[in-house]
DNA sequence: GTACATTAAATGTAATTACATTAATATTGC
DNA sequence: GCAATATTAATGTAATTACATTTAATGTAC
């Protein structure tokens, strides 16, 4: 369906506006999908994506700064979705020697398991994606890139 | 930038999960512009998209769950939105005389001034917009339409 | 070394959101 | 008409988020 359809708008003052409207609009069709897939293994999209990030790093540690640089969402509070973690004990901290202001985060056997449970999940969600061809999905992740050359 | 720069990932497993990460990144930047431009005018995104969907319905009332119809993000909800606009006097709320669960909501003019005062704001927040031709936004927002397509 | 600025993480709080439930009314099947 | 079902909006609540502030430690200038 055409956004103009999803949203019942049947004109946008220009390509700019229509393309605001449909790309914050598909970025939320997209993540009620990934609440609702990781909703029965009981963490949320913003924990997954912690979780991969420690996956990324492992076995090194990474420190919680860095982990909000890798998050897609820049504001949100690595501190308390790190204890959220550590509640579940899908990761474990530790103050950092060489810095102790810093701590270290590492994913445990628990969260990577819960990991590797998540994966043809997410794998099969994946597939709902592909009524575009693989060409066609780097290039609409290319003029996303483009789309943000202002970024300062 | 290239989302792999901005998210510092060097690697995803496929076309479709690096358009996945990337349309979530790129809305999320977005939407965090948005707030940024809306804040010192007291509302949120949701809250101007409400106020949005009530303009293009002036003079004539709209009903709450067409409201939620008509919002980019179907899970909000609006009879609380309803509310906090009209704390600010930005909408009136009666009753519908034709169906007594139904309530009909309209823009004020308070709400039409503050549209008004916002859209040169919004119109130049767009220009940020303007890496891409239009050609290249109707292209993009037809690709996310087209990544739609398995909507149920 | 001391004062000042900076950085890292945690926390207080108010607002918002997700999710389920409730209350009131309307619609449908009989 | 009446009972069962569906629809509309509002609300209770627990969790999350946004935003600012705090605490602790480090770095820098003098």
């Amino acid at each position: 369906m055409s956004i103009e359809t999803d949203i019942k708008q049947k004109k946008f003052r220009s390509p700019y506006h229509r393309l605001t409207v449909n790309l914050i609009y598909t970025s939320n069709w997209l993540m009620y999908q990934q609440l609702e897939t990781l909703r029965e293994y009981g963490i949320t999209p913003q924990q997954y994506n912690v979780l991969r990030i420690l996956k990324g790093q492992y076995p090194q540690p990474i420190k919680v700064n860095a982990i909000t640089e890798r998050m897609l969402d820049k504001t949100s509070n690595a501190s308390r979705l790190v204890d959220k973690l550590l509640a579940k004990e899908l990761l474990i901290r530790n103050s950092c020697p060489s810095d102790r202001r810093a701590v270290d985060v590492v994913i445990t056997e628990k969260g990577l398991d819960l990991l590797a449970q998540l994966d043809p999940v997410i794998l099969e969600a994946e597939k709902n994606l592909q009524t575009l061809t693989p060409e066609e999905a780097d290039q609409l992740s290319d003029l996303l890139d483009r789309l943000r050359k202002t970024e300062k």
